[in-house]
DNA sequence: AAAGATAAATGAACCAAATTCATTTTATTG
DNA sequence: CAATAAAATGAATTTGGTTCATTTATCTTT
């Protein structure tokens, strides 16, 4: 309904943009359309504004999509570690963690290597891990580890739910592999997912082993 | 040395191009300069022949990466399954696995959605892998699943490999993340890389789950 | 209260990189 | 031998991120 003025060129009475606004739009863009619809263009567009406009606010998209990863890390459930007893806690922490980012594949490089400091949320997330792990009896120097460890394989997870479903199909090798097409077909007759199925498997085991690894 | 004498437009008398010498020259120039500097451009030059003689014989450069990583995955060392007892032979070929892709960190996106009919070796590779799981009695439906959980703790974990080394210094927030802010400090005590510590811990702990949870 | 600095827009360019297209020459095939 | 396909060139296209000159408004300073 509201038409767009075209607003002239100049600084406007009051700002159009700030960090929220952009970060907003920026992950409502890319959850509707996907990340390949998150331009600099489309972005500026749906914000109303020239995309050098952007620039007076986020210093590259790089940037910009460590502001869109703040936002998703909201959505990873961390009160799991009021109410549950640790592994637990840990395994539903962690398919939470993967679940979000399952839906924003293109973000996982991006955090995997983003410094703590530049995501606060980020932090407090790792602050009530740490806090949890040793609460319940972690040697201090198996905290970190075992986030770490954690974190890869939730990384790692969430990548592989972009694989398509019959990415495992050997089609002309079959012959070379038996034991390996065999083992797809024993996988699929389960009715699993292969990348839940996976995920929970591994999931288990890690969470288990680190926390034994990890006792005083 | 050799003088490049300026082809002229049109089919040469012998070809310069085949999928081998593209490949290859693609490894070379990623391994020597950083994925940055594997351009079609830089690609092209090397090869000496203009960038668009290489759609010729490949596709698209999503193509081109997924050739390369064909030839990075003979790195990986699966002999271990001929001479090492089953457990032991995961971690080494985990092992291996991880630090070669760490080297090509942005081949990792590539592999992890590519379908097994489209890389032969990463396919010869599963088969070992697989026959190995069988013959050590894991459990038909468990074999997938247990290589699928590695490999996405592998690919986080290669990821992981790029982060800064300062990735966990809280700088302004150590206040409010007391409990991270001492897990960080007493992992830094033991002198060991954050990566490489997390990376055998984790694949130790989930090695063992695995085949203790997938045995008949 | 005017001046100067800073902030926040526009629109036009710039740049790099992938990709396509018309054209040329040579090889292969019926 | 003619027709078709293959393999090059070089110019052009496209897409996206980013920069720059300019304009207008606000904020700070004297």
């Amino acid at each position: 309904m509201s038409e767009e003025a075209p607003r002239r060129a100049g600084r406007p009475r009051r700002a159009v943009l700030n960090r929220e606004r952009i970060a907003s739009h920026a992950l409502e863009l890319a959850s509707a359309d996907g990340y390949e619809a998150l331009t600099m263009q489309r972005l500026a567009k749906s914000l109303g504004v020239a995309a050098s406009a952007l620039y007076n606010h986020v210093s590259s998209k790089h940037d910009l999509l460590q502001w869109v990863q703040e936002l998703v890390m909201t959505d990873v459930d961390t009160t799991v570690f009021d109410t549950l007893e640790i592994s637990e806690a840990l395994i539903e922490w962690a398919t939470s963690y993967r679940n979000v980012f399952a839906q924003h594949i293109p973000l996982v490089p991006v955090i995997a290597v983003l410094p703590v400091s530049d995501s606060p949320r980020t932090l407090k997330m790792y602050e009530r891990v740490a806090e949890a792990l040793r609460d319940n009896g972690l040697k201090a120097e198996a905290i970190i580890p075992t986030i770490v460890a954690l974190e890869s394989f939730i990384f790692g997870s969430a990548m592989d739910t972009a694989a398509p479903h019959d990415i495992f199909d050997a089609r002309d090798h079959k012959d070379a592999t038996p034991n390996f097409t065999q083992a797809v077909s024993d996988q699929r007759a389960t009715g699993l997912n292969t990348s839940d199925d996976s995920f929970q498997r591994g999931l288990h085991a890690m969470v288990a082993g680190l926390l034994a690894a990890g006792s005083k």
